[in-house]
DNA sequence: CCGGTTTAGCAAACCGGTTTAGGCTAGATT
DNA sequence: AATCTAGCCTAAACCGGTTTGCTAAACCGG
C-alpha cells in the first residue's frame, strides 16, 4: 500500500466523513444556529479529526474580503523597516489594523512596477506612503479600485489622505534658528531615492524647503540655494553632507536638516570636524523619532506624530473599506518645534567656529 | 437609466466581449503562444479597453501559490516594527523575499490566537521569530501544514531553522569585562512580553545568561542570581533597569545587558546618575543594531549578523516552499564581540565609584 | 486524393469554499 | 383530513480564474 503524501483535506472530505453535505460542514463553522446543535457538533468533531481548516483562499474568494489592508511604497522593503521613521509609522499602521483584526500586507515595487505589485496583492485597502501625486504609476493605482489613502502626498482632490503641516513645521525650526541670533544656515535636504524622481515642489521635502525659506525670509535672512544640500535620508548621509558643506568652504553656524536620521549624522560628523554642539554649530532636525531625545546632545527638532499618522490612515481606510458611503476625508495633523539640547545661540563671532575648525 | 456601480471585469466579460472562450483569454495572458498572435493581441486589447486584470485571489486559488511568505511573531505587531532589531531582521527578510518576487505578509496573534491567524493567512511560507520551540501554539502551527522556518528557537528536530551562537557571544562579553579587571557585574536581562512565557531556559535570553555564567566562571567570577534584573527589552526598560538596581544598593562596575536598546538605556541612566561610561562604569549590548556605534560612547556589543539572519531564513524557506524535496535545513551563524568605547578598566577602588555617586 | 500532423480554439472540469432557494418531515392549526 | 409552519438539511449555482482533453480545420508529403 502506497503512502500518498496526504492531500490538505477540503469541504468535501469532511462532509462525506460525516455524512452531510457541504453546504451543513460550512454552516458548521460560520452560521451553527442553522444547525441542530449536536449535528453541528459532530461534524466539528470530524472536521477536527481530520484536521481540516477553511481553505483561507476559498474563503476570500467567496467573501470578496481578505481582511488584509496593504501598506505601499515606492521604495523596496529592504530601505523601509530599518528606517525610524517607518518603523514608528508602521507600528502606527499595525495598532489600528490589529485593533480591527486586519493583517498587513506590505506591497513594494515587483519587477520596478508598482502596478503591477498592487495588482497581484490580495487586499481590502491600502495605504500608500510616501507616494507622491505626481508619480507615475498612481493612475493605474487608483485604476485598481482598491480604496486607497495617501499619506504625505500633497492631497489629490476626492482622494482620502494623511498629511501633515510640513512646512509650517520647517518655517518654525528656521525661526527658531533666526531668533538665536544665526545669519549663516545650513539646509540639509533629502536625495530622491535612485528610481529619481526630481525633487518635486508637491513633495515633502518641497513642502519643508518652501517652510524653511519662508521662516528665514520672515525674519530678514535671505535664502540661498547654495546652502542647501541633498544626501540620502540616513545617518550615513547626513554625516557626508555636512562634510562636504564644510569640505566646500560654508562654515554655517546653524544646520536645518531634513529627517532626524540625517541630523543624528550631522551631529556626528560635526564632532569629527571638532566643532561643538550647539556651542558652534546648531542642529535641527525633523520628524522627532524616538532615538532623537536619547543621542547626545538631544536633538532640537519638529515633532510629528508619525504613529498617529499611521493609525489614522488605517481608520480613515477602514472607513470607507467597510461602508462605502463615505465621503473622502482628508486629514491634516499638527506638527510643533520641540527645543531640547542641540540648538543655542549662534556664537559672537564667525572667529570663534574658524578658531575651532583649525 | 441606472447608474449602476460598475462591477468589476471578470474573464468572462472579456470572452464574450472579444467572441472568444474564457480559455481563450488566459492564453492571452498567461500562454501567449496558444493562440495566433492576432487572436492574442487582439484579446489585450479588448482587456485593457475594459479595464481587466485577473482577479488575484481566484489567480491563487487554481495555482496554489500566493507568491507571499508569512513573518510570525508572537507579539503584538505594534511593538516589532519600531524595535531596530526588528528593523534590521525584516529588512533581511525584505532583501531575499523582493529578489525572488514574494511579497511579505506579517502574522500576529488574532484575538490572542496566533493558531487562527496563521489559519487565515494566505502565505506559501512562513517565517518565525521569537517563536520559542515551547510556545503553546507551536504544534497548531506546525499542523497547518504550511512550510516554517523558526529563527532563533532552539531548533527541534525536523525542523529548519536560523539561530546564532548567544551562548558564545554572552560568553565573550562577560569574559571581556573581567579581563578588564571588573568583579561586581550586573546582568540585565529582558522581561517576556506580557502574555507571560516563563524565561525559560531554551529561550534566546535564557542562553545568553548562560553564557554570561559559563564566561564568569571561567575566569573565577562567581555568578550571583541576585545581581540579574529583569526588565522590558527597550531603551525605557534599560534606563529604569539600571536606577532600580542603583536604587536596590547595587553597585556594579559592568553591566551586561542582553539587547543594545536596553544598554542604550543604561547609558542614559548612568549619565543620570552622575556616573562616567566607561571610566565608573562600563556597558556591553548585545545585537549590535545600527544606532549602536553612534551612540555617545559608541556601544561595546556582541554582533549578530541581524539582516543575514533574515535573509537566510527566507532563502531556507524558500528551499522547501519551491521543491519539496529538501533536507530540513539548520543554519548556525557566529556572533563576536565589538569593543568600542562604552567599555574600559574597572575603576581601582570601589570608592571611586561611591565617591562620584555622593 | 489520402492518412497524419499541426495549429487554433473550445467546453467542461476543477481549485475550495459560501449562499440561495428549496425539499422533506413532523408537529401545530383549522 | 387538509393546510400551515418550523426546523433541519441539501442540490446547485456561484466566486473568478486555470487546465485538461478534444475537435475541426489547415497543412503536408507522397
Amino acid at each position: 500500500m502506497e503512502e500518498r503524501t496526504p492531500r490538505r483535506p477540503r469541504i468535501a472530505d469532511v462532509a462525506r466523513e460525516a455524512g452531510v453535505s457541504k453546504t451543513a460542514v460550512s454552516f458548521a463553522f460560520n452560521n451553527p444556529d442553522r444547525l441542530a446543535p449536536e449535528t453541528a457538533s459532530r461534524i466539528r468533531d470530524v472536521a477536527d479529526s481530520l484536521g481540516y481548516r477553511p481553505h483561507p483562499v476559498a474563503r476570500m474568494l467567496t467573501q470578496r474580503q481578505t481582511h488584509t489592508i496593504g501598506v505601499l511604497t515606492p521604495q523596496a522593503l529592504s530601505v523601509i523597516f530599518s528606517n525610524p521613521f517607518f518603523g514608528a509609522f508602521n507600528e502606527g499602521v499595525a495598532l489600528a489594523a490589529e485593533q480591527e483584526g486586519y493583517a498587513l500586507h506590505f506591497i513594494s515595487p515587483l519587477h520596478g512596477s508598482l502596478a503591477q505589485a498592487m495588482s497581484q496583492a490580495t487586499v481590502d485597502g491600502v495605504v500608500a506612503v510616501g507616494l507622491s501625486a505626481s508619480h507615475p504609476e498612481v493612475e493605474q493605482i487608483r485604476a485598481a479600485g482598491v480604496p486607497l489613502v495617501m499619506v504625505d502626498s500633497s492631497a489629490l482632490p476626492d482622494q482620502p489622505g494623511v498629511e501633515i503641516d510640513d512646512e509650517g513645521g520647517a518655517r518654525a525650526a528656521a525661526e527658531h534658528l533666526v531668533m538665536l541670533g544665526h545669519r549663516d544656515i545650513l539646509i540639509v535636504s533629502v536625495e530622491p531615492p535612485p528610481p529619481a524622481l526630481e525633487l518635486e515642489p508637491e513633495g515633502v521635502m518641497g513642502r519643508r524647503l518652501r517652510g524653511y525659506r519662508s521662516g528665514l525670509e520672515a525674519k530678514g535672512v535671505e535664502f540661498d540655494p547654495r546652502a542647501v544640500v541633498v544626501a540620502p535620508a540616513s545617518i550615513e548621509g547626513g554625516l557626508v553632507a555636512l562634510h562636504r558643506a564644510w569640505g566646500a568652504g560654508l562654515r554655517p553656524t546653524g544646520v536645518l536638516v531634513m529627517s532626524d536620521a540625517m541630523a543624528i549624522g550631522v551631529l556626528r560628523a560635526a564632532r569629527e570636524l571638532g566643532l561643538r554642539v550647539p556651542e558652534d554649530l546648531s542642529v535641527v532636525g525633523f520628524d522627532d523619532i524616538d532615538v532623537s531625545q536619547h543621542v547626545s546632545p538631544p536633538l532640537t527638532t519638529v515633532h510629528q506624530p508619525i504613529r498617529r499618522k499611521g493609525e489614522s490612515a488605517v481608520r480613515i481606510l477602514l472607513s470607507v473599506v467597510q461602508r462605502r458611503d463615505r465621503d473622502p476625508e482628508q486629514l491634516r495633523l499638527e506638527t510643533r518645534l520641540i527645543v531640547r539640547a542641540s540648538t543655542g545661540p549662534a556664537p559672537r563671532r564667525r572667529q570663534e567656529v574658524e578658531r575651532v575648525r583649525g
